[in-house]
DNA sequence: TTAGGCTGAGAAATCGATTACGCGATCTGG
DNA sequence: CCAGATCGCGTAATCGATTTCTCAGCCTAA
């Protein structure tokens, strides 16, 4: 009773449905044309002793586990559950399983979970994460296991990658904000080292110039990518210039955050000041106001990047190297964002709009 | 080029080194007494090699693959990360590692994990979802791999059980509710189905008649532990009885959905009506106005989940039977809960607080 | 009746590690 | 200088599956 009973082996099965471990194994692949009463034993004794399969011993035969490693910055940052279960799902369709390793913003456990997986024999590996050093980039790419990048740009490097188009995204958020008349925008950056926080600065600028806004007439502080930072950056903002009359963010929490400081300032949200974030979390639609944000399609990254893996390891012809692919952006209207209040501080009338 | 290098094994590492793979793996095990020369030989080989044990093969060998499988309700659910991430720390700390499973709220796919993480032959399971029948628990505890249930209950089966004290912390916020003055209070339940709900329906009764509330004086209503179930049941509250002036929610995202309800209804909260909430999830502090909520200590629980776990695993006497921990949960006052207002609706001089 | 083709199933090798066992070489003590 | 203890390491079995090779038995055709 106290003895933890020893799992069935194909060999048991073997003995008691009379055949060898070889038929049992053809009868349960569905290989071959077994006589209809030898398939019936082998069920039969599957059935009675609950056979099931060892999967370690499979894998080192096969040398292929059916596993997938991903990596993410963060499993507490709600923005990659989406993208994992989304990574799952892909990968349940095509009978490959993930394995998840949270790196909690540490390339020391980034790098602990590489050496896991790749010991544990994973036929892939998706790396959703930046905190990766150069050298731990290098590292990866010559090592044997098959890489998709998401969610990340790592420098130059001869890997597929899936990413948002970042730039494009903070254009979008741009754009609608200088259709809603404001032409003094300020940007609350990510944590340096992010990689998406080059890519949406430099689009940011690149529509402020476009739009015709001067650089003098924005403002760029540096956030952490968290509520705190977004709250503390905005404190900030609002202490050294008083005329914003819009905020665009990193991310989302960056821009709850955000919110928190605005009305600690008794700035009223969106009659005052419009806050844009990025992202697209489930708490966006949560706070009040609501945050209008440009959404990162994090499903579809998840699932495109397990698509894309597994045909590399099913093909194993030089697959086309190093394909990068961007995943537009997608702007969500919600309460946070509205018409530029006029330069004496009251709500405009409609600028452009239609006579009503 | 376009071949993939098989990874070095054992073989090819002993092979250089001149060496046999016995002395191969003492050398890397630390076992024995290697000839300085010999472990010289020997770490030089695996590195010039690259070579990485196996983890497959090792496994089948020693019967044990180190890995401990964790089923949850669903990893989108912002109160599972935290848990998760706290018991792959705990994990690591023991040198197991966690493969990870979101049951999606659907017991089919609760069951695939099973299946899933069984023939990979994981030491041991710790199941964090109650989206499981009976027979599933049945099928579970007669498997033979040891599991630990995690916030859940399953209705007097043998097995160890860590929870939240989910009685208690109603009881908590009840206390805390009827300490500000509350006398009509409304309870928002969570799915029906869900384990926490009916310990907490009952805490929640249990309390209020402790305080002298008769159970005409509360209101209970149905709703679905997410933000959408939320909202839609305090609309419904606030259409049948205008009395209440505080809300107790099953859980955080029950409770911000409630916010928002009021705030469509123009109910002030704390000034009109109070809200307190269960679990403390990142976002309960993000929305305005903040959440007042009892807290479950989901770290502590992830952690004890994986010790009791590989306490059992490392020694297979008989431990202690079907042992239940109740966690105790914590009162997190922030802005959503406030003195009660007098009867004609406006807020009352604050009743019990000591003269200015 | 017999040679040749099928068909169903068994024997054995294999995947890559760990480890019990035993053997030759070195060391120690009388 | 030799018996026996000690030490370092190699041989080979083992874990549980898959798969190739082979063979026995049966069917068909000449």
């Amino acid at each position: 009773m106290t003895e933890r009973a020893a799992p069935a082996t194909i060999r048991d099965v073997a003995l008691r449905a009379g055949v060898s471990t070889a038929t049992v194994s053809r009868v349960l692949a569905g290989i071959g044309n077994p006589k209809p009463d030898t398939a019936a034993a082998v069920m039969g004794a599957v059935e009675e002793l609950g056979y099931r399969p060892s999967g370690v011993a499979r894998s080192l035969r096969m040398k292929r586990t059916r596993t997938l490693g991903l990596i993410v910055t963060d499993i507490q940052n709600p923005f990659f559950p989406e993208l994992v279960q989304a990574a799952d799902l892909a990968a349940r369709s095509l009978n490959y399983s993930i394995i998840l390793g949270s790196a909690a913003y540490d390339e020391r456990r980034a790098m602990h979970y590489l050496d896991l997986m790749v010991d544990r024999r994973v036929d892939g590996l998706i790396i959703a994460s930046s905190q990766l050093s150069d050298e731990s980039w290098q590292w990866l790419i010559a090592s044997p296991v098959p890489v998709v990048v998401v969610n990340a740009e790592p420098s130059g490097l001869p890997v597929p990658v899936i990413t948002s188009d970042n730039a494009g995204g903070a254009r979008i958020a741009v754009e609608h904000l200088v259709g809603l008349g404001h032409r003094r925008i300020a940007y609350i950056r990510g944590y340096e080292g992010f990689t998406a926080d080059v890519p949406r600065i430099e689009g940011f600028r690149a529509a402020c110039a476009e739009a015709g806004i001067p650089a003098e007439d924005t403002v760029e502080v540096r956030g952490d990518g968290q509520f705190e930072g977004g709250e503390r950056a905005a404190t900030e903002l609002l202490a050294q210039d008083r005329d914003v009359t819009a905020i665009m963010c990193h991310n989302d929490m960056t821009a709850i955050g955000a919110l928190r400081a605005l009305r600690t300032a008794r700035r009223r949200v969106p009659q005052d000041i419009s806050v844009v974030g990025c992202d697209d979390i489930a708490a966006a639609s949560w706070v009040v106001p609501s945050l209008t944000t440009v959404a990162q399609q994090k499903a579809e990254m998840g699932r495109m990047a397990v698509e894309r893996l597994a045909a590399a390891l099913d093909d194993p012809d030089p697959p086309a190297e190093a394909e990068t692919i961007r995943i537009p952006m997608i702007l969500r209207e919600r309460e946070s964002s509205g018409p530029a209040p006029e330069r004496d501080g009251r709500a405009p009338v409609a600028a452009g709009s239609a006579p009503a």
